[in-house]
DNA sequence: CAATAGCACTCTCGTTGTGAGAGTGCTAAC
DNA sequence: GTTAGCACTCTCACAACGAGAGTGCTATTG
């Protein structure tokens, strides 16, 4: 695949370059005039055709200049993939932002998403970490009227889950604790396998709960991850081929089915270790609503423990030497910080 | 103002039906034969005039059909607020996903947003409902690792926040319970005020403790609801002025905005009660984001105790007929949902 | 033999012109 | 008060056309 000379190498780089941020079909001539090479447009021309032969370049029809095709973007970003750097004042901006941000999970995420958002222009996607073996580590009843009861779980990741119950009659706090402290004591850094093989408690409320602390387990763990954050939505309104074509306007469906978002995060990232960058040019021929569009994404996290994923979706020519060092950057980030947040148990 | 004829009434009314699903300029023949009115198109042309003199209707230019001016959609709406109501057969299936989705707040936003949206074909807004008197009732503090405690605050309304702190120590989970045991004693059933009046604890741990949760509780208090759920931008993109000017396209940048969109929901409706539905067409002069955008609010909620924002933002020829009943119902359907919660307390 | 200059060819795009169609306003007749 | 008729205006779709940009090919050059 690769017996791309030198200079082949070059123009397709420079073709592709300008294309990105002209968005239009970049001809011999002006490639020969603005970038200094030391070549006329007419050997351009040639190497043009012999690029386009090879499937790095199309044009849009006969008389106009070269388009990178799918092909070409892919391997413009795998030459990028090693070298790119984000700059370093940029890095500091961004964890510092990270760092005076109150410690929570839902800042971290609703922030990440604002950084890669700006930073790559295109919409970000940001999956929150998924425990990946949850284990138990308390739970807490709190009666709030009636008969309701506010159940409050938090596993070993400091993953809090919370959930109102409608119990058949009330029940006084006293009560509600006492089943809360055995339960406690009982299920103390289980996993949902270990759970599901207990005997059923004599006293019946605390079977019962028992019962809901499972099913709820259960929902966390089946669902591969917690919530999406999104952001940047308007930023990819402007560009050209959003507002002509409605086949990428297709693609910004997806950010309404947090379902597909999901599937398509935790699928294509599932096969890749954390660090690994993986990005998607005009939907790899699987994803029909992604056609025109590119996906950066990244998993983060610690693997084992608790993963996520993080990426950015933008037109096909986005400005992947801008975006693939922010996602790697801030996958980094946010792998720290989940690690740090979890590591001293 | 109401100087208009019976027949100029109906006739207005026709015109804005025609456009809504149209989108088109409706002329004087169309009208005539599409609708078995027993009008010449020549007397409906006077009539046209007349509309137009008197500032409801509008020609894009001179010989193309009429356009409802914002006049005309107001005065359409000021018809529409009292009569319309959903089929029953909507209603029960509304009705029916809010009571067998899980009794939880958050997925009643998300399906109120949902709902919204799809009823209406816009992008709906839903803002949780907001504790005006927020009053504490029941403090939880778990340690989660290290110096590191997870802190569950319950108000008297159901509501819930938990945040994660760090203390200068790590402390025992014995510790931790006693005081918050002592914190449950002394807080229950307080306001924020009643709370900043209260002599400082003897227990340092305490004191500590009572800061960060006179602080959070002034944080929710301040951020005039919670968070804010949204649903349907797709519906809003095919619309054909979506796609052509850029003037509405500002109008969803708004949605990335959480603040401005606080602002609007609760300003335009602070000063009407839950139950009263408000109309925004135009932007109103005021607004010049939404300056061809239409905005239907309704503020939900039981007065005095817990109240929240719900609206349909969409193109000024939005499906009025449709959107503000469903507006109006959804949002006594969560008031109810609101009552229930909080009224055995 | 690789690089280049030159040239004929092709295709798009913006402009201009034209005619059909739709809609209006006005006037005169019912 | 209502309607028929008519002249007028304006948009829109379509065709013609020339400028401009870009290409591929061939002959020439260092």
């Amino acid at each position: 695949m690769n017996h791309l000379t030198e200079r082949q190498k070059t123009l397709l780089m420079l073709i592709i370059r300008d294309y990105i941020d002209s968005a239009q079909p970049v001809g011999s001539k002006r490639l020969a005039e603005h970038y200094h090479i030391n070549l006329s447009s007419a050997t351009i021309r040639n190497e043009m055709a012999a690029l386009t032969e090879m499937g790095y370049l199309r044009q849009p029809h006969t008389s106009a200049g070269r388009v990178p095709s799918e092909e070409g973007y892919r391997y413009f970003v795998s030459e990028m993939m090693h070298s790119a750097e984000l700059p370093e004042t940029v890095q500091h901006t961004i964890s510092h932002q990270f760092y005076q941000s109150r410690p929570e999970l839902d800042q971290w995420m609703t922030l990440a998403a604002s950084v890669l958002a700006n930073q790559s222009q295109g919409v970000s996607v940001v999956a929150a970490p998924h425990v990946e073996t949850t284990k138990f580590k308390h739970v807490e009843l709190i009666s709030t009227q009636g008969r309701q009861v506010l159940m409050v779980m938090v596993m070993l990741g400091g993953e809090v889950s919370q959930q109102i119950l409608t119990l058949a009659e009330p029940v006084a706090q006293d009560r509600l604790s006492a089943t809360a402290a055995r339960l406690n004591g009982l299920l103390a850094g289980l996993t949902v396998q270990a759970m599901s093989t207990l005997t059923a408690r004599p006293d019946p409320l605390d079977q019962d709960i028992l019962l809901l602390i499972l099913q709820d387990m259960r929902r966390m763990t089946d669902k591969a991850s917690g919530e999406i954050y999104t952001d940047g939505l308007t930023n990819v309104l402007g560009e050209p081929e959003f507002s002509e074509l409605d086949g990428p306007r297709r693609a910004l469906k997806i950010f309404e089915e947090p379902a597909t978002l999901q599937d398509l995060l935790t699928k294509t990232t599932s096969n890749s270790n954390v660090g690994a960058l993986q990005v998607l040019i005009g939907g790899e021929g699987e994803y029909d609503d992604l056609r025109q569009c590119s996906l950066v994404i990244a998993r983060y996290g610690v693997p084992g423990m608790a993963t996520g994923a993080l990426g950015v979706l933008g037109p096909m020519r986005m400005a992947y030497s801008k975006t693939i060092p922010t996602v790697r950057f801030v996958a980094a980030l946010l792998s720290d910080l989940v690690n740090d947040n979890i590591s001293s148990e």
